[in-house]
DNA sequence: GAGTGGTCTAGACCACTGT
DNA sequence: CAGTGGTCTAGACCACTCC
């Protein structure tokens, strides 16, 4: 290769996929790094962000740089639509129990800690146009953080938009100290008479935006699943749009297709 | 901010959202930047690379650094499984005019360039797992590529992963010149008596591997969306295991999800 | 040829971590 | 405290693109 720091990623890339280097293990020092290699300190920087923004590396300060681990995966499958549309026309005790976080972890409502903000904004840009709104009528934007009780880091970010216009018969709905709402959001919209037909989700990746990896605890060198799930109700109408960030590295989607026998 | 990169990158940054720098626009040179915050070249140089890291940016060597465009997206729905189930029993010429990627992009075969090639290889590792075969067990691989004619990248890196012995009975099936087959996978796992009753799909995201960004033509601070693609038979067979490699910043994956009826 | 970004040197000093 | 990675300087020369 014309490029040394192109030639020291890949000695250490090789011994990583071959597993002379094992996850969680100590590469040796920048200063060392380059003596061995006959370089100077900066271009072996430059090798290690290169292997870095693979994700294949980890640099810990004061400490040392490491083999990156595998994270454990947070799964989330569309299964939860239904069991979602099925709880929500049972009674408030069943539903109080668990949510569809829960459905999808394996966790109690013990291990987690929810947060929830709601407020009153002006629809502009794509939102109204999904909604179907025109540009300016009343929304309930709601954001909810739902993380482990054990860790910092949010599982996503989850922004909902809802026409005020639409809910607005049950007042409860535009308070947020009555969240965590017994079912969700589907129990939400039953409690002012909407039924859903269908749910679209819409998945693209990209590199997280300096703020969402501040608030995720993404380090260098992940990225983010971005995920818009859209609700229809029976009328055809859409009623929610839910823009979701994940972590690209520890969650896993799972899409299920049944198909129609022959 | 304590860190003086930062404050470049953070500027730089913010004319951008805000629209003062538009999409396409070239940045001063590296020069000019340095000299207009007071600062070396390597530090301005470390500011625009946080930048590209966030996607928002794209250096060309020897012109410039531009604002990045948006991309256009190419879409997959799951919807395209039903779509090809149903065609499976339909006649060959009716199966050969269009494709799964032809159903989801609108484009006509004319557009697209089609490459195929096929491996006998003894199960390892997940697979096997996935498949529910023993580790050595005959598999066929077979990897994919379309890409628009007018293109050179192609839309995704596709591999799957068939059970031998489940499709021998059809030697065309082992047999990549016969490529495309009509219909897709489906219609080849019908030829040899197997109907599937649903298909999973498990997708996570990460930053592509080197190999994956050469020939997907990934510009640095770009992620790849990755999918597997599990078909179960009518008999709870795993019948074929399908990854695939998308670029995330011009892919959008769509599943709707319908909901039973009140 | 002029201008751009890409690679590299050989240091300096700072910030963080664990002992 | 010693050792680590983080930031920064002030250059040098190379590779690429356009004219």
């Amino acid at each position: 290769m014309a490029v040394s720091y192109e030639r020291i990623a890949g000695e250490l890339r090789t011994a990583i996929r071959a597993g002379r280097l094992r996850p969680g293990d100590r590469l040796p020092a920048e200063t060392e790094l380059a003596e061995r290699f006959g370089r100077s300190v900066p271009t072996v920087r430059e090798a290690l962000r290169a292997l870095r923004d693979e994700g294949l590396i980890e640099k810990r300060h004061g400490i040392g740089t490491f083999v990156r681990r595998e994270r454990a995966l947070a799964r989330r499958t569309n299964l939860r639509h239904q069991w979602e549309k099925d709880r929500s026309r049972r009674p408030v005790a069943q539903r109080a129990m668990t949510g569809a976080t829960e459905h999808d972890t394996g966790l109690t409502a013990n291990d987690l800690v929810f947060w929830a903000r709601y407020r009153e904004i002006p629809a502009g840009g794509d939102i109204s146009a999904v909604l179907g709104v025109r540009e300016g009528a009343a929304l309930l934007e709601r954001s909810y953080r739902t993380r482990h009780a054990t860790e910092s880091a949010p599982f996503g970010l989850v922004t909902s938009y809802l026409v005020r216009g639409m809910i607005a018969r049950n007042p409860d709905l535009l308070d947020e100290t009555k969240e965590p709402w017994p079912g969700g959001t589907q129990s939400q919209l039953h409690s002012v008479g909407i039924e859903l037909d269908r749910i679209e989700e819409r998945v693209t990746a990209r590199p997280p935006m300096p703020e969402e990896a501040e608030e995720l605890e993404l380090p260098p060198g992940t990225s983010v699943l971005v995920l818009r799930k859209i609700s229809y109700a029976t009328d055809g109408r859409v009623v929610d749009v839910t823009d979701v960030v994940l972590p690209g590295d520890r969650t896993e989607l799972l899409f299920t297709t049944p198909l129609e026998r022959w």
